[in-house]
DNA sequence: ACCAGGCCTTGATACACATCAAGCAGATCG
DNA sequence: CGATCTGCTTGATGTGTATCAAGGCCTGGT
């Protein structure tokens, strides 16, 4: 990894650097491109619940979370709030919004937590691409992994019920194999509720009824998945 | 239109070339390399009720409809199928498998009724995008789109209701402004039961109350869109 | 220390939609 | 021509989840 120039528009620490190289989005740029794209690129820094940006605004930007975590989110006519994804560091988002008309992007995004943002120009990002398809493939191999998980995401919705989005959620989120199988919530659970399409009132009962089954334990904020392979077999068995 | 080779592998009527020439995943290749997609294409032809691909089958192709209807489906463990979209001729599908690893498209397609499908080989296609950035934004903005009607799905099935999800379908479908505001339904109604992810008895009997309300009119298997205002209305103003 | 305001839980109730079951109409076919 | 079948409707009933309401537990402010 080559060290910065003098004057980058932010301190990127070596950390933050790994960071970038592991996320999807940059991967297959060249050094140069990718420490291009880097000088160019501006840091937004989030408090918790600050807007980073809102629906079908237009937008310059393609964004990394490099900390905390975001909020994708759709809003009704009435105010209600449906959490699409949450977004750890280390993942792009709104990316798909660089090839629509207009790079107006449908939905919502906030910090749910204190949050460094990184925000690499559209212009410097797409001129790049216009010079190499290979690029490109890696971009449409993104584009093609967020339609699957989406069709999967209609999925779940359609023929699944609560509990199921629930099991699914907690197995996926804990796709570190830790030597302890806890999982800890570092956002309020009624963020979880949303992003699993259901009330908080209703995701409490189902962790209750999972725990009183002896799948699941809950600790605080922490859940310990106590009977993976129970999980899993709800999930294929239906339940 | 230049004519077609003596030899073509199929019968190319200038009906379908003006149909191909005005699909979206075609409309960015030069007429040359056109000619050659389609030289190097092949028809499926298809029974009603015939499967043109299976889930997480390789696939050599991408396809666009030519005539007839094909729904894209999921199927569940026990069964069930969830049809996720019904493509009408003009239009491409799985095309988002070309990007994936071992080109596999997480969904079924068949045919509901006899159908004409157009098989464009996977390598000839990719090829072409291979040279030519152009190329690959045309397609990156079809994924973009995809996305942007799946989030939209998602948003639908999670914070609005059958009625909604129904009214919405009928408005969508009935882009074509006739003279008069009839839809044919041209496909049985619990495939669009299953499309809008309700039950047939549901879709029944929601479209008996919309009538009831002077909203719809039903004739036979045609739906009269009787007071669009008033079902816009019902869209922004909730149920 | 106390109070106010989130967040979460718990119980009672409501409702949208699924499920089950029956019947009806229009095709298809011997 | 009746026999069967499939798609659709209609009614009765069941169930998952939302909604409403109240109380408990933190946390942060004054």
């Amino acid at each position: 990894m080559k060290s910065q120039p003098a004057n980058p528009p932010i301190t990127f620490k070596t950390r933050i650097i790994e960071l970038l190289r592991h996320t999807p989005l940059l991967q297959a740029f060249s050094p140069q491109q990718f420490t291009i794209l880097l000088q160019h690129s501006k840091t937004h820094y989030l408090k918790e619940g600050e807007m980073l940006f809102r629906q079908d605004e237009p937008l310059q930007e393609v964004f990394i979370c490099l900390s905390g975590c975001i909020k994708l989110f759709h809003l009704t006519a009435d105010g209600h709030e449906k959490i699409i994804n949450i977004i750890p560091p280390g993942q792009n988002f709104a990316e798909a919004m660089l090839f629509t008309e207009g790079n107006r992007c449908h939905m919502n995004a906030a910090a749910l937590k204190q949050a460094e943002v990184l925000g690499i120009p559209a212009v410097q990002f797409l001129a790049f691409l216009n010079e190499s398809p290979l690029l490109c493939f890696n971009v449409m191999g993104l584009l093609s992994k967020r339609i699957q998980w989406l069709l999967d995401e209609v999925d779940r919705l359609s023929l699944h019920n609560a509990t199921f989005r629930l099991i699914y959620f907690l197995l996926e989120t804990h796709q570190h194999p830790d030597y302890c199988n806890i999982i800890s919530l570092d956002v309020p659970k009624h963020v979880i509720a949303s992003r699993l399409s259901v009330r908080p009132e209703t995701l409490s009962r189902i962790l209750k009824n999972l725990a009183k089954q002896d799948l699941i334990a809950l600790h605080d904020h922490k859940i310990e998945l106590v009977d993976i392979e129970g999980l899993k077999t709800l999930l294929s068995h239906g339940i």
